[in-house]
DNA sequence: CATGAATGAGAATTCATTCAT
DNA sequence: TATGAATGAATTCTCATTCAT
């Protein structure tokens, strides 16, 4: 009775890599938009171009996905700063390079904010099934730190006394608070948080701190 | 047939605001547990010793109640710093109190960085319909920041040129941020981030950190 | 805390009588729009100014509250034709005034058709309650109708063995059914079956049903 | 714990073009029983041995799918109406077939006049969304009748000036009032309405009107 | 490997009705 | 008589997950 339209042809061959990296990215996407609760396992099916199926097979649940999109999101902000090369800069110039790295990767990546953020919303239980992986990327982070902060003192170009790990985390914080709260900043504040102008200011004013904070 | 559990008596008479009252605290609580989403009304209801109907009553709806709650959080945290009374206070020594206070204040009352987080997530959408109410909170606020900063300028204290905003974003974020995260730092750094000893040292960082900020 | 604002004096005396007639009002004009099962209680007590607890007073429940109204509406449209003293017109013209009345009645009265086809839905069950009341009212229509009939064969006006009843019928159905499906058929034919024009035909034509219908 | 009493076995193959034809008559009959407000999607499902997700699957929502039902409705009286071939028939013996199948059509099909009484209630807003649709078969049918009254007329077996769309509500007022009133009727005449002979009499009344109308 | 159908356990919301004052 | 608060039982709708092909 209903004449069958053909189907346009399947746009992706049975390439299980592909579409599980697809499915990845889109969920990547739709945690960041929605939250571990708010996110759809159908809009993910839908944006990957796969369908709900898939999302079992390879991930075994919505929480399953969920923990191999954090792990994902970790490792890439950890591995763009190894890439930095921080132990070849000036340790001073390296820190105000690291600060402007995670500026710059918030602002394109801002997944990572709304990502982390549903991870402490759910205390964490996700990442703590991978703490050894992550763990150990940040122990890395840290100790590049550190070693940068020797040889500012050692330098005379950073003052005594200051932890990696407390450091590590004002050069996140300062940038991460302002992202993450740009939608409620704008609103209380009366101005558009991420106009390019307020946030070149913003960006200054993070590296004024953290000069000021190492300075001996 | 059903046999009949006698049920405890009635713990509250027939007062409308103290039931919209309990509501209001048994929402902020479940709200910052579990976020916009995933907040059960059924739970709310339950906590607050009421009925789901009255949630409706009262709220319209679910998001109606979150931005009540919204709303009576931050202006809870605004009319506690007015009552810091920083005018009388020294300049430096004002934003130290004010570092400290926000410091303290987020520890206590943890609902207040879930809530943001929370409505960061669906952009603001809630604050924009209470923009009015919290944007003159925000201001006065910033005002209060600002004749500080002038009356440090003026006496030598503070060195020349922050703004008033970016000192209160910095301020909020080093202390927001730790303790936002304390979830996910606790796992990747390997230790409790809310130990008595790790929160004192980290309050002690950021206070060190702001009075750098401020120095001349 | 919150100063109480003086309520606007109490619209209305304790006077049972006219609460319960205003509560009928406002529920014949809900049971209308929104039939039984979509009429609001909420609705009907906010309409009438009395309050939720009245109704139930008044008149036990919802479906009693039905059964008022339609009890109500019934005698009306009966008294109504009682009005129009059919018996003292020429046979042929008490039909024509029957008909126009018919039309007029419903025409600024919708609720009628509107109560009645609720009440058929529901199988009557609510008429039945009042069956001898109404059955009465009934009778005496039919038996008007069939002395006015009697009264046309004798003087030649009208052929013989027309049934009062179903005669009653056709007048009622001619008018009722193109006011009854007034919105269905404006969409379908494509055209307002409500302006000032398309009623007067249509009136014209069921005129002209009717007399051809008792034509010798 | 619990026993298993053992399902039946699954009654329907997974074919979504039947599930959603069975949900759509099981949606037919508990519309036409209990209006749209009514009607539940409990009762639905389980008369269509389906599921309440399905019906949100192919049919949006409960409004959604009253559109369905309604459109498929008006589609199958239209298409019996041009399954008698009036065209080939004698102008008035036309009529007289055109006014006995309706009433047999609605005698059948209870539900249609149902459904049609309950979108009035509704102020025909779904049959607006798919007026495009109705509004064409319903001007094939007025095309119908108008061509068979020029053909009257030509012959003189029908009086000149009787408008088609007048004729077409009145053929269907007189049989559709009788049967969507016929719980009301029965009630306050006393007699049930639809009895065999009451039934015949009453059709043989109508055809009577309609001849009477036609009559030069 | 892939797909679309199906499901059941909730979730928010609604509403008639009753209670306490 | 009157009122506003409270309630519990539905009711619509949603969603992660599994099944059949």
């Amino acid at each position: 009775m209903k004449p069958k339209i053909a189907k346009p042809a399947k746009k992706y061959p049975r390439d299980s890599a592909a579409t599980k990296a697809r499915i990845l990215d889109a969920a990547r996407t739709e945690f960041a938009k929605s939250g571990l609760r708010g996110a759809r396992t159908a809009s993910i099916a839908t944006r990957s171009d796969a369908n709900k199926r898939m999302i079992y097979e390879y991930f075994g649940n919505k929480e399953g996905l969920f923990e191999a999109v954090l792990e994902d999101a970790w490792r890439d902000i950890r591995e763009a700063e190894q890439r930095l090369h921080l132990a070849d800069l000036e340790p001073v110039e390296a820190m105000r390079t690291l600060t402007r790295f995670t500026w710059d990767y918030y602002v394109k990546n801002p997944f990572f904010i709304a990502l982390v953020n549903s991870e402490n919303l759910h205390r964490a239980v996700h990442l703590k099934k991978i703490k050894d992986r992550v763990g150990e990327m940040q122990s890395h982070m840290i100790d590049m730190i550190a070693a940068i902060l020797t040889r500012g003192v050692a330098s005379g170009a950073i003052r005594q006394g200051i932890g990696p790990t407390q450091l590590a985390i004002t050069i996140a914080g300062i940038n991460y608070y302002y992202l993450s709260n740009r939608h409620t900043g704008s609103v209380v504040y009366g101005y558009d948080l991420m106009s390019a102008e307020a946030r070149a200011k913003r960006l200054a004013f993070n590296i004024e701190t953290i000069d000021r904070l190492l300075r001996p």
